[in-house]
RNA sequence: GGAGAGGUGGCCGAGUGGUCGAAGGCGUCCGCCUGCUAAGCGGAUGUGGGGCUAAUAACCCCACCGAGGGUUCGAAUCCCUCCCUCUCCGCCA
C-alpha cells in the first residue's frame, strides 16, 4: 500500500511513475475522496470533542448532586449527529482503503521503463550453456526414464500439475532443499550486512490478512487455494508468513537487517495459466521453494537487495548451473515491488532461460500493510522498515535444470559436486537401475 | 471436542461506570551524587491522526486497554460475537 499521504503531497511524480507501470491505474479518484474524508474527519473530531466536553461536565455535576437532565439531552442529540457523520465517514474510509490496497508500488527510479517483458534488461551472465554432442532431452523425459519422475502417477492422485518423486528423485529434492539451507546459513559474518540469516520453518496455511500484509490479497485472490471452512490460505510462497511474522512488530535499528532463510511448500492455483508450461516441473500447483526474506532499513535496502540477489545467485553458481540476471522493467514488475531481479537458468531442451528466482525490494509497501516498523537509533519515532525477498532457490526447477544440463547421452545425469555430500556420496544417476517401484506399485 | 481462567503501555501488574492514556514496579533515557562502577536522589519515557507553528519544539484536539458490535450523557470497566493464550478432561501424528 502506498502512502496516501504521498500521493496527495507529490501527485504528479506518483502519477507518472505508474503510468510506467500500466496505464490505467485510478489515483485521481482515490485523492479526491480522501480530500473529502479530511473534512468529514475534522467535523467528526469537533462533534466528538463536543460530546467528550459535556459528558465530563454532567459528571461533574452529578457529582455535586446538581440536576443534569438538560445537558444529557444536549448530548444525545450531538449523538445523532456523529451517528450521522461516522456513517459517511466510515464508508468513504473504507472505499479509499479498498482502492488504495490494489493501486501497485511506485517503481524505483533505477527500473528500467518498459511497457512488457521485451523492454528487461540483462546485466549479467554467469556459466556459459555447455554444447551437447548430442541433442538434449526435456528434465521430464530424463526423469521418467530414471525412473525419479513419475507424473502419471501424481495426475491419478491431483489431477494436473502434480508430480510424484521416487528415490533418487526425492532424495534430490531433500538434498538440494538441506545444501540451500547449510549454504544461506553458513554464510553471515564475511557479507556485507554482517549477518547470516535465521532458518525458520513455518506454517503453511495463513489467514488472509496475511496475504494482504504481503500484497497477494485483495489483488491476486484467484491465485490461491483456500480452506473457507477454516477461513485459511494455502501460502503461494515462504515471503507470506515470513514477513508477516514481524507483523505489528517495531524493531530495533540494531537488529536490522533482520535476514530468514526458510524451505516450505508454495501453492499456487496457476489460474490464468492454462496450457502454459504444461508438461514437466516448471509451473507446479505444489512446489519447494528456499525463500530469502529481509526486514532493512530504508538507507541501505538497495544495497542489500544487491547482496540478497547475490546470495541467490551463489547457489546457482555453486551448482555449475549458467544463468542470467534480469532487471525488470516498470511494466513487468510485480504489484508490491518497486525493484525486482530475476535469475533465469539455462535450460538446454528448449534453448531458453527460464526464471528460477525473483529477489525484490517492496521498499516499505508491505511494511505499511503489515505494520511492520523499525525505532531509528538515538530513539525518535518508528519508521516503517523496507522489506525484501528472493527466491534462493526454486527446488522444482533446480531440479528440472540439473536433469537438462547435466544429463549425458546414455540418460544418466551427473549430480553436482557440493550435493554429493547429501546424496551418500553418489556422483550420478543412472538408468539402469529401476528403483521407481511402478513394476510393483 | 468438553469444562474453566484470562488477554491492559517495551516487560510485570493494578484498575468493575465519570476526575483513567491508565497506579505501582522493572527496563530505558537525562540530570545530581561518586575516584570508576554499583547503590541512592530528582525528572522524563506509548502509538497513530489532526490543529497551531519557522519547527520533526511547546501546546491543544481526536482515536487506541486482543478485534468487532451493543448498552449509556459517559466504557479498560457492563452485554454480545469472534480471535488468541493458559489449566484440566477426552482424542490423536
Amino acid at each position: 500500500m502506498l502512502d496516501i499521504r504521498r500521493i496527495l503531497s507529490d501527485t504528479d511524480p506518483c502519477r507518472k511513475a505508474l503510468l510506467n507501470r500500466n496505464p490505467d491505474i485510478p489515483i485521481d479518484a482515490v485523492l479526491s475522496e480522501e480530500r473529502a474524508l479530511s473534512s468529514l474527519r475534522k467535523q467528526w473530531e469537533t462533534l466528538r470533542e463536543n460530546r467528550n466536553r459535556l459528558a465530563e461536565e454532567i459528571g461533574r455535576k452529578k457529582r455535586q448532586g446538581e440536576d443534569t437532565d438538560r445537558l444529557m439531552e444536549e448530548s444525545r442529540s450531538v449523538n445523532g449527529e456523529i451517528a450521522l457523520v461516522e456513517q459517511d465517514l466510515v464508508k468513504r474510509e473504507e472505499s479509499v482503503r479498498e482502492q488504495l490496497l490494489l493501486i501497485p508500488n511506485i517503481p524505483h527510479a533505477s527500473v528500467p521503463v518498459g511497457r512488457d517483458e521485451t523492454c528487461n534488461q540483462e546485466t549479467g551472465r554467469q556459466g556459459s550453456p555447455r554444447e551437447f554432442s548430442f541433442s538434449p532431452l526435456p528434465h521430464w523425459e530424463i526423469g521418467t526414464r530414471l525412473g525419479i519422475l513419475d507424473f502419471d502417477r501424481a495426475a491419478v492422485l491431483s489431477g494436473s500439475r502434480f508430480s510424484v518423486l521416487t528415490g533418487d528423485g526425492a532424495h534430490l529434492e531433500r538434498a538440494l532443499m538441506s545444501w540451500m539451507l547449510d549454504t544461506h546459513t553458513g554464510r553471515g559474518a564475511s557479507r556485507r550486512s554482517g549477518k547470516a540469516y535465521t532458518e525458520v520453518s513455518v506454517p503453511l496455511l495463513v489467514r488472509p490478512e496475511m496475504m494482504e500484509g504481503t500484497g497477494q490479497f485483495p489483488k491476486f485472490r484467484e491465485e490461491s487455494f483456500q480452506i473457507p471452512d477454516d477461513n485459511l490460505v494455502l501460502i503461494p510462497t515462504a515471503e507470506v508468513p515470513v514477513t508477516n511474522l514481524n507483523r505489528n512488530a517495531i524493531l530495533e535499528a540494531d537488529d536490522l537487517p533482520v535476514k530468514y532463510v526458510a524451505s516450505t511448500t508454495c501453492f499456487r492455483r496457476e489460474a490464468g495459466a492454462a496450457g502454459k508450461d504444461t508438461r514437466g516441473l516448471i509451473r507446479q500447483h505444489q512446489f519447494l521453494k528456499v525463500e530469502l526474506v529481509w526486514l532493512t532499513s530504508p538507507e541501505t535496502s538497495y544495497d542489500d537487495l544487491e547482496e540478497l540477489t547475490g546470495d541467490a545467485e551463489q547457489i546457482l553458481a555453486g551448482l555449475g548451473l549458467p544463468f542470467r540476471r534480469i532487471a525488470l522493467c516498470t511494466g513487468d514488475l510485480g504489484f508490491s515491488s518497486a525493484k525486482t531481479y530475476d535469475l533465469e537458468v539455462w535450460m538446454p531442451a528448449q534453448g531458453v532461460y527460464r526464471e528460477i528466482s525473483s529477489c525484490s525490494n517492496f521498499e516499505d509497501f508491505q511494511a505499511r500493510r503489515a505494520g511492520i516498523r523499525y525505532r531509528p537509533k538515538g530513539g525518535g519515532k518508528p519508521r516503517l522498515v523496507h522489506t525484501m525477498n528472493g527466491s534462493g532457490v526454486a527446488i522444482g526447477r533446480t531440479i528440472a535444470a540439473i536433469l537438462e544440463n547435466f544429463q549425458e547421452k546414455d540418460g544418466s545425469v551427473v549430480i553436482p559436486e557440493v550435493l554429493r555430500p547429501y546424496m551418500g556420496g553418489k556422483s550420478r544417476f543412472t538408468p539402469e537401475k529401476s528403483n521407481s517401484g511402478k513394476e510393483n506399485p
